[in-house]
DNA sequence: ATAATAGTGTCTTTCAGACAGTATAGT
DNA sequence: ACTATACTGTCTGAAAGACACTATTAT
């Protein structure tokens, strides 16, 4: 009769076949656009991180940073360790996102990656992260339903909605066009979401970035996580601007204020020099009834 | 000068230590409690089907069925595969749940665990799932929140939250005790769960079945999930009371059904020997607005 | 004065919550 | 007749959406 001990002391895990692990993380941002007009507020722009991969596989191609976990380290960990190497950001917003493990989704061997998403004041990051040398840039992401085809089928439907993702740095350029399937076929429907053409984009790297857009816009709307974007002080004009920009559409002022105001703190403080009236600053208000999930 | 063909041809996989990776999938489902009143309805129960464990680690533990995956098998076809073996179902409702990966939740080796839900459709699945042979229970499921601790801090707050999830079948019982550890420091919030003392479960599978029934609640309100537990035709009381064993709490029958007359289609048929009034049965209407993230 | 943003008031429609009432089978 | 469920109507108040109006700064 054998027992746990003596069982895990025989244990041999090179036994079985094992896939390597990899942690990616998303790094989203929102930042202020150059201006010119001096009396008008700058225009805010939605932006992911991408690191240029040096080595093969997918030499010269832009992919989400991550890499290979520890074996003595939590995913969480890996994903903040990762960061921080490669960014220098801590201590912020890190979410998990999806898990990514389908067969030769990487040409070396079998790779399963557990992707993480995090959200960072661009004020404070925006420098270090746009650093040449580390050869991480910030993308401005546009994400665009562009057609949607619907079939019936008996005792249910196949809908596909084909979505752009253009990521745009500069003079690169890197679209990408993903389908989402949905199968609805009597009380049961499926989602499946695929790449049908990339360029220069790493791995199915595309997939998590648009998934990752999706799940921001869909939190924005029930919890606090916007304020992971904003420094710790703005105006509600700029707070709007995130929600439009996240969610690329526009808001009436007077219900957009009306609906974020238990979220936060009115300051005392006042911008100025802005060519026009000046705007008083808020702060997020942490003990709101919180929504986390 | 090397090109990415010879340097995937010198790959050696094997340099680096790497983790198992199993996939395990929680199956949840709403059952008729036997009835001894003629007249009454039968109350229905929220279960989850566990596995009782006949190797070590964790031997005569209760666990989420699942196992290690193939190669060269993608991760949601890694859970099917598990879920037609050691249940017989299949064609089902499963979405990723979270991917747990803490060092030492496995005692063999370093495990990555990709965890699904899936939710079935009591009357169809009924009897196999419960077969005794296989050493498989449903267990029913009872999930509060019985205390909340909150303490200021300066620029944020610290709050537990302290669940109880008990686990039910015939004469077994499965206690567990959780904390949800809820962070908010400045503008940046964390959420942290942890299993504080549990009792035949094994590895932190506790840990997924409760954030499973918080997602399940939490999708329950704003997507067709629900019409996955569902069978073919019901009436729209069966379907209240699968709300209400869900959510834990009652709902008002004309609300209830104002707010889920879109969802459904009414036929022409209706229940009978019910010792009171007939009721309608309804179908699901697939072709309703969908949300689905 | 002007251009731009800051900020408020209010009407309407929609939706969630609460409650009270009527209807109808099986014994 | 009685019991238990089936089903509907309507009131209230809160929230979402739309729009119009006033206020205030730098140049």
């Amino acid at each position: 009769m054998d027992s746990e001990q003596t069982f895990l002391k025989n244990y041999d895990p090179s036994k079985y076949d094992r896939p390597s692990v990899t942690v990616d993380t998303l790094v989203y941002t929102v930042i202020n656009k150059e201006n010119s007009n001096y009396r008008k507020l700058p225009e805010k722009v939605f932006k992911v991180l991408l690191i240029k991969r040096k080595k093969h596989p997918f030499k010269d191609y832009w992919a989400i940073p991550g890499g290979f976990i520890y074996m003595d380290e939590n995913l969480e960990d890996a994903a903040r360790r990762e960061l921080k190497e490669e960014t220098n950001i801590e201590d912020i917003y890190l979410e998990q996102l999806y898990t990514y493990g389908d067969v030769g989704r990487d040409p070396r061997t079998r790779v399963i990656s557990c992707c993480y998403m995090s959200l960072i004041d661009s004020m404070q990051f925006e420098v270090k992260a746009s650093d040449d040398a580390k050869d991480a840039k910030w993308f401005e992401i546009k994400y665009k339903l562009i057609d949607e085809e619907k079939k019936k089928k008996d005792n249910g439907y196949r809908k596909k909605k084909i979505y752009q993702l253009n990521l745009v740095c500069e003079e690169i350029v890197l679209e990408t066009t993903l389908h989402v399937m949905i199968e609805a076929h009597g009380r049961n429907t499926s989602v499946k979401r695929k790449i049908v053409s990339t360029h220069l984009i790493a791995f199915d790297h595309a997939l998590a970035i648009s998934y990752g857009i999706e799940r921001l816009r869909n939190k924005i709307e029930y919890t606090d996580i916007v304020f992971n974007l904003m420094p710790e002080e703005f105006t509600l004009t700029e707070l709007q601007q995130v929600y439009e920009v996240i969610l690329d559409k526009k808001l009436l002022k007077a219900n957009f204020r009306r609906k974020v105001s238990d979220m936060v703190i009115e300051t005392n403080a006042y911008t100025k020099d802005k060519g026009h009236r000046p705007s008083k600053l808020y702060r997020f208000n942490p003990n709101r009834k919180e929504k986390l999930i």
